[in-house]
Parts: C-alpha cells; sequence; structure tokens
RNA sequence: GGAGAGAUGGCAGAGUGGUCGAAUGCGGUGGUCUUGAAAACCAUUGUACCGCGAGGUACCGGGGGUUCGAAUCCCUCUCUCUCCGCCA
C-alpha cells in the first residue's frame, strides 16, 4: 500500500495518477488524511495521559516503600479517572486505526509516469516483437494435438479433480519437466538463487504481497487451516523477507522458484480459454527481485530481457506489452508482458507478466533496508515476472512445430527431453 | 493424536510485581594502540509513532484480563522443543 506520509504530502498527485488506472482517489484520499490526523490528535491525547500515568504510579510506588501508606492511598484517587480516559481514548484510537487501515488498503499502487492511459487489454501498447512467424497448412489446435499424441489428458483430471486440472502423461509429462528444468536452469545462469517454497500460505503471507484483502475469492482456501493455495510463487517467495531489515549491501536480493500454482478462475471462464489457455492448476518458473528503489527500474529491464532470451531459444514468435492503465494489476507500478504467437488458434497467448511494485508491497511487507552509517530504515522495492508460465509456452510448442512426422522439439529442450519429436 | 516443557534485543542467555527498553556474553560499528593485522582496552549498537527540539509513548510470540504499577500473575490463541503413537 501507500505510505501515508506519502499520502499526506503528495494529495494531488496520488488522485492525478490514480486517473490513469481509471481509479478516482478523491474520496479515499480525504478519508485517510482525515483518520490519519484523527489518528495523530488521539494519540498525542492518550500519550498525555499515559505519561501523567506513568509517573503517579512511580510516585505511588515510592511512597509504598517508604511507608506512606495513607499518601499513596490519596494519590490511587486520581488513577481511576486516567484508567478511564486511556481505556476510552484507546478504543478510539484502535478504531480509527482499523478504518483507516480498511480505506489504506483500497488504493491502487500509483502508476508510473510512462503507463499508457487504456480501458482494457486492446490498449496495450507493443513495445517490440521478435521471432519468426511460423506458416502452417491445416494448423490444428492443442487441444486436438494432446489427444492424437495422447499427452495431456483433461478428461481423467476431470474425473479426479475437476476442470482445469490436466493430468500430463508420457513425452508431455516428460516436456513439461523438461521446460521447469530448463526454466530454472536459465533463471540460475543468470544469477538468480533457486528456492523451493510451500504451496499453501498463511493469512499474513496473502496480505503482504497484495492477494488479500482484494483477491480473496481468486485463490483456493483451505478452510480448516485458513491456509491458502498459492496462486504464484510471488507469493511464499516475496514473503520470505517480510518483517525483514536488509542491509544495504545485500540488495539485490534475486531469487527463482518453481511452483504449481493455483487459481479458482471464478467467473472467468467463456470463450478463448480451451485447452491450456486456462487451467486451474498450472506450473511456472517465478523470479523475483529485492531491489534498491534507485535500481529497481534499471532491474525491471534487466527481468524483461532475461524473459525474452527465453523465448527467443524457445524459437517462439513473441511481442512485448507495455500494460496499460486498465489493465496493470492493483499493486503494480508498471508491467510488461511478454506474449507468443500461437499458429493454430491464430493469436497471441500471455505467457509472462514482469512487474515493479516499487515499495506498494514493501510498506505491507514492512520489508526494509539500511544502508550503512544510515540510522533510518527505509523501504526496498520489490519486482517479479514469470520466466514463464508454463501451459501457454507447451500450447505455442506444440501448435507451431507440428509437421508431419510429429512435434518436433526446440534444440534447446532435447538434453532435457531425450527425445526431439512427438509423434 | 497423547503427555510435558518453553517463546526475552542480530545470536546466546539472565530477569517471578515498581528503580527493566531490559544484566551478562558473543557478534556489529567507531576509536585507542600497531608499519599493517590480531589481541587488548574505551565507546557505541532494536523498531515504530508524536514533537523544531528537549522529550514523550508503545513494543519482552499474538490477543485479552488483574493491579496505582506487568517481561514477571491469570485467561486464551499461535508457534517451537522433548517423549510416546502414527507415517512419506
Amino acid at each position: 500500500m501507500l505510505t501515508l506520509k506519502f499520502i499526506q504530502e503528495n494529495k494531488d498527485e496520488v488522485i492525478q495518477r490514480l486517473k490513469i488506472k481509471n481509479f478516482d482517489a478523491a474520496g479515499i484520499v480525504d478519508e485517510i488524511i482525515n483518520l490519519d490526523n484523527q489518528r495523530k490528535a488521539t494519540q498525542v491525547e492518550v500519550e498525555t495521559f499515559q505519561a501523567e500515568m506513568n509517573g503517579l504510579s512511580k510516585k505511588i510506588g515510592e511512597l509504598f516503600k517508604s511507608g506512606k501508606a495513607a499518601e499513596a492511598n490519596e494519590a490511587k484517587a486520581r488513577t481511576g479517572e486516567l484508567k478511564e480516559n486511556i481505556k476510552g481514548l484507546d478504543a478510539k484510537l484502535s478504531e480509527i486505526t482499523s478504518q483507516l487501515d480498511e480505506q489504506l488498503v483500497q488504493l491502487p499502487n500509483l502508476p508510473n509516469e510512462i503507463v499508457p492511459p487504456g480501458k482494457g487489454e486492446d490498449d496495450n501498447v507493443v513495445v517490440k516483437s521478435g521471432g519468426e512467424m511460423p506458416v502452417l497448412n491445416n494448423a490444428v489446435p492443442h487441444w486436438d494435438l494432446i489427444k492424437k499424441y495422447d499427452i495431456i489428458d483433461f478428461e481423467l483430471g476431470t474425473k479426479i479433480t475437476g476442470a482445469g486440472f490436466p493430468v500430463y502423461k508420457g513425452k508431455g509429462a516428460r516436456l513439461q519437466r523438461a521446460l521447469i528444468n530448463f526454466f530454472l536452469d536459465e533463471a540460475d545462469k543468470a544469477g538468480y538463487e533457486e528456492v523451493l517454497p510451500p504451496l499453501l500460505v498463511n493469512e499474513d503471507s496473502g496480505f503482504g504481497t497484495g492477494q488479500l484483502p482484494d483477491k480473496e475469492g481468486q485463490m483456493y482456501h483451505a478452510t480448516a487451516d485458513n491456509l491458502y493455495l498459492i496462486p504464484t510463487a510471488e507469493v511464499p517467495v516475496t514473503n520470505l523477507y517480510r518483517d525483514v531489515i536488509l542491509k544495504g549491501s545485500e540488495l539485490p536480493i534475486r531469487n527463482c522458484a518453481y511452483s504449481a500454482c493455483f487459481r479458482r478462475e471464478a467467473g472467468s471462464w467463456g470463450a478463448h480459454v480451451r485447452g491450456l489457455n486456462r487451467l486451474h492448476q498450472f506450473d511456472k518458473v517465478e523470479i523475483v527481485q529485492v531491489a534498491h528503489p534507485t535500481k529497481s527500474y534499471e532491474i525491471l529491464d534487466a527481468m524483461v530481457a532475461h524473459v525474452q532470451t527465453i523465448v527467443e531459444k524457445l524459437e517462439l514468435p513473441w511481442r512485448l506489452l507495455r500494460l496499460c492503465g486498465g489493465d496493470i494489476s492493483f499493486t503494480s507500478a508498471l508491467t510488461y508482458d511478454y506474449e507468443v504467437y500461437s499458429a493454430a488458434q491464430e493469436r497471441w497467448l500471455e505467457v509472462s507478466s514482469v512487474s515493479n511494485f516499487e515499495n506498494y508491497q514493501a510498506n505491507r511487507l514492512k520489508l526494509r533496508f539500511k544502508e550503512e552509517g544510515e540510522k533510518k530504515a527505509q523501504l526496498a522495492h520489490t519486482l517479479n515476472g514469470s520466466a514463464l508460465a508454463l501451459p501457454r509456452i507447451m500450447a505455442a510448442i506444440l501448435e507451431n512445430n507440428q509437421c508431419a512426422e510429429g512435434i518436433r522439439i526446440p534444440k534447446v529442450l532435447v538434453p532435457y527431453t531425450g527425445f526431439d519429436i512427438i509423434n
């Protein structure tokens, strides 16, 4: 969330910049500033009483010790009133604070200046593109190819779990594992330290990265233990650094992680979500960085470049989008998406999303760093990106590489799969 | 799942009602000494909020209670450890 200090000092800028996200912040910002002022006033009031109470208590203690019990008991008379005042003001303070928090979490992150205006995905800006568009006759979509070669089985998944939980079989399973290992090796080569995180997280973690409270319905919730199945490894990996004060010299922190991801996707089924295009469970390799605020945009560029090298090694036609204000997420300041072209579906598929959250997540996480010799800790910046999400990569590989003999495996993957064709 | 023990500063670890934001040791930082380093010695070393400042307030796992006063007593939750059971 945005810091109170920033909102207080830049009220008009906050309202102005959130218009790019099509968010009318005027009411909330006023409410926040009002509540914050009330909070301060109430705090000063309660602390004044507390100071008096502390002094009085000390005095009573001394009186008892020196045997002046009568005087001590006399002094006690005033404490009752003080206690009542403190109790009342405390209640008021926590009421104000919770109202303030409630308002604060409703404010999205400010978009970076270069985020283009727009309502939705049609307004995203193509930054660049590359790779060769495949030329195919009568291209078969992947949902038919997977049946033809018996490598992914949706019906079986439906039987044991439900729609959107496919079973990967034989060379399909092997290809899936190959992609995971390839992505992890690429991340490792680029300097990201691998972690293998839990797939379920607690409420604090969900709040830290911004899934809670706003996107609660998107996550599977194990209610018996109040744990959430992760929608992305971003959640556990970024939360590794919750409530942490790093040394300036430790930045940037770079992690990568493979995980299964779980998304309820409530209400988002419809056109264009056949086959692997949208699943409830899928695999992804995620890259996460914790950065110095002055370096985060440089790092965002490096992360984008990393994703591009992977897509290029897989010989897929790609394009890079800068998301517009209407399509960028609640918590992000700037997001780039990579899409690959799917020949049989004749459309672009999003396979990666790389974002800079600046200090928005860090403020929730209390993720700070302290520069050598400095007294005060400051909020770090967090970033993450998919490198990459598997299902649509799988779809694109199957569709684009189909030929009379079967499906060719991209050269870089052959050492991982142990075969060069699916037939 | 059953029984018991415990949770204190970066770490270890004292502290069972007031003088405790908290002994001591280690670690960190600055300094003295040294050609340099080590050792030794001296100093310093948590976070947040309010305040120009002096200073004030809160925090000893979380929440609540008793009391003029709680790290310390009570209730509750969470977590950790030990033993037993079960088990990949």
